[in-house]
DNA sequence: ATAGACATGTAAGGGGTTACATGATTTA
DNA sequence: TAAATCATGTAACCCCTTACATGTCTAT
């Protein structure tokens, strides 16, 4: 099984759900260390169930058609702390900005300044999104609406995607100075 | 094309290399923001060439068999520098370290913070090789054997190499704290 | 002579993204 | 009544990784 398969299982453990708010955990919460789309989930959870490792329930939906809801077994659990028990693998990154930035030596003057203050804008505007997760989880805590596990692993995940983001500014700012040192009339 | 092939003509605009070196250049200088293997490698070079973007020289290697040495053409350096001038996308994490993090809150006392000890080391090691690459770098230049160009765009990459690791170090040390404090029997 | 680095490629298989397909419910 | 969100899935294609295949040169 693969890690992306693990995410899914560790974001049921948390809390159950279906496989559409898996997607959106993936989309709003995960995008920062793994990504999938509902050709993955859905095929995931069939698997999973297969397996034995998640059960699921049908609900009515609240405002829309039904849903089936997930929740891990013990079988799923146990298959899981068993896989994040053990060291991980090195983390991949591609990054089309830094590609990009190879050749900012090579751009006329300004070009690359320009670019650098657009990627700072998204960068921070990440941050603050994390941000607001985070002081989002900490008020789910303290209503008692999170388990302890849960929150920590959450808490983990948000304080690596706000140091992230805040080392990735400070790398714009710091580029643009380079830049601004060594242009080509300076 | 796909930014891969961009990594790959920059490369080569920073200074002519073979298909091996760039492989070479890949696993030792870009894979924290792309990779690329021999079978990534050798098929682009040979389309960059149908295209007219490099051309080669066949070289008779020093400690080995023969070379082909591909340099970029001035269509080449046009079609990177258009496309390196465009805003980037957004950069792409899979860190199964965050994954498994997702479930420390759930693993019996310490076995996370050895997790953490050791991905530390990690990326501890990592933080020393991109700063062993930066001193490189910089005495290459003082030397002269690297271009204005080339220096700029390679210092970037190694500023944000050596900035995501102090990062991650940061995090682990963070994590490791949070740990500390919510362990079950504390 | 044998291991290790140098050097250039091809083939196959698996995983993942994108697009497709369908339908219910609510809100404007 | 149209758009947006909710909700569950399948199919096809592409890319990428892994393994394969071959050969040279140097150093031990």
């Amino acid at each position: 099984m693969k890690m992306r398969e693990y995410a899914m299982l560790a974001a049921l453990a948390h809390r159950p759900r279906s496989g559409y708010d898996l997607n959106k955990w993936f989309d709003r919460s995960a995008s920062h260390f793994c990504t999938a789309g509902y050709s993955s989930v859905y095929p995931a959870l069939a698997m999973f169930e297969r397996e034995g490792l998640v059960v699921h329930e049908t609900v009515p939906g609240e405002r829309g058609p039904e849903r089936k809801v997930y929740s891990v077994t013990g079988k799923g659990r146990e298959a899981l702390l068993g896989w994040a028990a053990e060291p991980a693998a090195d983390s991949e990154v591609r990054d089309e900005q830094l590609v990009k930035a190879l050749s900012y030596g090579m751009l006329p003057g300004g070009v690359a300044l320009g670019l650098l203050e657009g990627a700072r804008a998204r960068h921070q505007e990440k941050l603050a999104y994390y941000e607001g997760l985070m002081r989002g989880l900490e008020g789910s805590r303290e209503r008692g609406e999170t388990s302890r596990e849960a929150y920590v692993g959450t808490k983990l995940t948000l304080m690596r995607g706000i140091g992230a983001e805040e080392s990735y500014v400070r790398w714009c700012d710091e580029a643009a100075k380079l830049l601004e040192g060594a242009a080509v009339g300076a």
